[in-house]
DNA sequence: CCGCCGCCCTGCTTGC
DNA sequence: TGCAAGCAGGGCGGCG
């Protein structure tokens, strides 16, 4: 499941590895991954176009183009973009191709097919409805205790709606949660300043770390070399049902919040 | 504006 | 052991 510190560690890895490279040609394998303007054929509108730079945005790799155009890779959860060799086989599952003028590839390969490369327009506010980085200046503790005041939404679906806070899925709201002591369950306008200021900074942290690990591999996350993270090593409770607490020693238990698995102490998070 | 529901998919887990 | 059914999950469109 890439969330923030997986595709960020992708969008570095392909930073270093296509940035300045031509399109010499585009394969769409299955045609739903590969979303356009209406009449816009992706193969032939990717031909001659170079990769300007590549950012992230929440959860999206955006490769930004020469034309002023860009393509926004949504890995959903089992997405994965990598960078091939002139002979290098592509993965098992791979539905959009781009080969580069000096012979390397980019692959992106989806085994559930929930993920989409979409090449968007010069000026197209694809992201409008995305919310803030929260690895940015702008998210400070104050603007967080603005966002929760008044919602009765349950705080870990609030960390996992996007268009508030861009980039936190269910790994990292389940770990800041714990980080920060408090229960997912409890509604956002319940949370007292401090513990508002708690979560933020636990969120941030846990964030940071996560990137500085390369990310988590859970399910079939590979960074663009095809190499795995490092934090699923050191999760705290994500996944860890029946597993001792590392704070208290507990058990860890998982209930279900708006339909999602959530992993939690019951001793530590009040 | 907000929140909830169902859908998209396939591999893995569960239960008989 | 084998097989079918159930489940998981991020984002989005539709609906209230």
């Amino acid at each position: 499941m890439p969330e923030l510190p997986e595709v960020e560690t992708i969008v570095r890895g392909l930073r270093r590895a296509i940035v300045g490279k031509t399109i010499a040609r585009a394969s769409v394998y299955l045609k739903k991954i590969a979303v356009t303007p209406r009449g816009v054929s992706f193969e032939e509108a990717l031909a001659g176009d170079a990769v300007l730079s590549v950012i992230r945005r929440g959860k999206y790799a955006v490769l930004r183009l020469a034309s002023g155009r860009a393509l926004v890779v949504g890995l959903r959860m089992t997405g994965r973009l990598v960078v091939l060799g002139r002979r290098q086989e592509k993965p098992a599952y791979t539905h959009v191709e781009i080969l580069f003028t000096d012979g390397k590839r980019l692959a992106f390969a989806d085994v559930r097919q929930f993920g989409r490369v979409r090449l968007v327009q010069p000026g197209e506010p694809w992201d409008a409805a995305l919310g803030v980085e929260p690895l940015s200046k702008s998210f400070t503790p104050e603007a967080f205790i603005g966002m929760l005041s008044g919602r009765t939404t349950p705080v870990k679906v609030f960390l996992l709606d996007q268009r508030r806070i861009a980039g936190v899925g269910n790994i990292y709201a389940c770990e800041a949660l714990w980080e920060a002591g408090i229960r997912p369950g409890t509604p956002a306008k319940r949370l007292t300043g401090a513990a508002v200021r708690r979560l933020h900074r636990a969120l941030v942290e846990v964030l940071r770390r996560a990137v500085g690990m390369r990310g988590s591999s859970i399910d079939d996350y590979v960074d663009a070399r095809g190499l795995k993270g490092g934090f699923q090593n050191v999760l705290s409770v994500y996944g860890r049902t029946g597993k001792n607490c590392r704070r208290c020693g507990d058990s860890i238990v998982r209930t279900v919040i708006a339909q999602r698995g959530t992993w939690w102490c019951r001793t530590c998070q009040k």
